[in-house]
DNA sequence: TTGTAAGCGTTATCAC
DNA sequence: GTGATAACGCTTACAA
């Protein structure tokens, strides 16, 4: 009785009723299995009945017996965050051509390991990890699972990074080639290790120059807009001496609220106030002015994950080498500019 | 042998085995079935080893017995628009909450057809539709699938919608009160059902105050900022005469993008230029000056979708009655000001 | 109350 | 080449 349901999904059972042949048959062709030797004729009848019926394969079954779901997790920090954004878009793009699906989550309301466990309940055959702090996961929970780090550094899983080093080292290089001599950073205080690096590499070139910040012009704050406003009203509210001409700012949801503090309080950017962002995010260029930033490849870097993952779900033997960190730069737009300059 | 493989997940065989019960039983504990009768002293035992085990179920093989999936897909037109990112993020909650897994997508690469193909062959219990145009999608492929349409007008699926008509309305009712009459509307070039009551709900309002509108201040335009800041641009390359003194665009992208145009320009805003958005995304709060807008209350509107197809899914009798739309309301913010003022 | 057994739709290993 | 047949992990009658 079940089987003549109108409504019911056509099953491989179903063609092979209607073509004469054994439903492992079916499953034969149907699988694109390289190593099926089917007669010609078989096939195509096969194929034909198929197509009529409008048969289409069940993943999840197939997902039971091959003990894989084809579907992958991806887990940012913030998902309203247009960064983290582009990283599983770039990862679904790759995902879906290799017929994966995607399931992405964020952990503003859950912790990463409540959200890893409902991704293994779901099966997921690995997870890409993005700026969640890859010291503070589960070690346990993630057994059995494959997974890739995003700009983490991590010797228990292979990952893939941008040169968020190089990231800061060319915002300081940008404002000091600007005549800039007081800088001011502002970051996220979270401990995401891709944050920590542009903020030691922007440090690093400054130190290079033979400058200092001191500690009133380095702020962290919530990783948002609001924060970089905050951020940077307490910048504005330093003393005429100890006030810079230009801020980087870790990301540009960051730079943003930085640069609506400065006009909102009538302060001229670029005029008054240089400022850099970092990821170079959709909303840069919805700003104006326009914001200078640091190219992340956010894509690039959500596909490469993607890729890397997926391998390695494929391939159980296979060992992923290192590869190099992924190159940034500078994009000059409107919010920066020489040091007094009007 | 493979039952010894240490790295094999838990199955409830292994809890089974453990706890000296069958299979059955472990399933009847475990799958929180209510008519389920175990003595307690049972139930009691399997519930230890399970715990002890770190038994976690297969939702996947559930799911095949059951004929479901636990997973639903939400599509959209584009998710880097942050107002449809919201309506899935609020789907994504209540699902969450349901057992249910969410599988976004856009159709920015792919036809809303070639999408849902990949949803069914996922075998997802229903799938949100937003933005998309009812009417053009293919009815036969969305048989055997639960569909929820959000601002869409649909005698075949249930929906949830916001009250667009009133966005409008409020839009040009609050630029008429600041004695503005040289009115424009920016909209997208797209026949989203939504966006399409916005822009007539600000036209009745027109109208009910007996005006009209040239039609070179009607602009249709791709939606994006960068559409926005095309029109805006047009616009402002009227004859004087012909000028608006205020515009209404359809959504916070468009208006965005407007904005930019007027700010680039050294057109003042809002002194030479009022702007009205809709939606109220994030961003609207990030421009200087911040976005007047109207807000549509886009994760109630993914929420409510979610529970209207979740308990279509479960209980397959019921019947949804039409609700009445969402309120939206206005919120002034600094892109609006009296006709002519400074 | 608990165990046995069938079956969800698929893949994969065999004989034939 | 093709068809039985046994899984995969689970739910759910039905039997004991």
């Amino acid at each position: 009785m079940p089987r003549s349901d109108p409504s019911r999904p056509v099953t491989t059972h179903d063609v092979a009723r209607r073509a004469g042949v054994s439903q492992a048959t079916v499953s034969l062709v149907l699988s694109g299995n390289p190593r099926a030797r089917v007669a010609a004729a078989t096939r195509e009848r096969v194929m034909e009945v198929a197509e009529e019926l409008g048969y289409r394969p069940n993943i999840l079954a197939r997902g039971l017996v091959r003990g894989r779901s084809y579907a992958i997790g991806v887990v940012v920090p913030d998902l309203t965050n247009p960064f983290f954004l582009d990283v599983v878009t770039g990862a679904q793009r790759v995902a879906a051509e290799a017929g994966y699906a995607v399931l992405p989550g964020d952990t503003r309301e859950t912790t990463p390991a409540r959200h890893l466990d409902a991704l293994r309940a779901r099966q997921v055959d690995g997870v890409i990890i993005d700026g969640v702090g890859a010291a503070t996961l589960p070690h346990d929970s993630l057994s059995d699972l494959k997974v890739v780090v995003v700009d983490e550094p991590s010797e228990r899983w292979p990952g893939i990074a941008s040169d968020a080093l190089a990231a800061g080292r060319l915002a300081a290089e940008h404002l000091l080639g600007l005549g800039h001599r007081h800088l001011a950073f502002i970051g996220p205080a979270t401990d995401v290790h891709g944050f920590r690096m542009r903020e030691r590499g922007f440090f690093q070139a400054l130190r290079a120059a033979g400058l200092a910040l001191s500690s009133p012009r380095l702020r962290r704050v919530a990783p948002s807009v609001a924060g970089g406003l905050q951020a940077m009203r307490a910048l504005l509210a330093l003393p005429a001496a100890e006030r810079p001409t230009a801020v980087f700012c870790a990301t540009d949801l960051l730079a943003a609220g930085a640069l609506k503090a400065c006009l909102t309080a009538g302060v001229a950017v670029p005029g008054r106030m240089s400022i850099v962002g970092c990821d170079d995010v959709e909303l840069a260029r919805v700003l104006t002015p326009e914001l200078t930033t640091i190219r992340i490849p956010a894509r690039e870097l959500g596909a490469r994950a993607a890729r890397l993952l997926i391998k390695q779900i494929d391939d159980d033997a296979w060992v992923p080498r290192p590869g190099k960190p992924l190159p940034v730069k500078l994009v000059a737009r409107g919010t920066t500019g020489a040091v007094g300059g009007e």
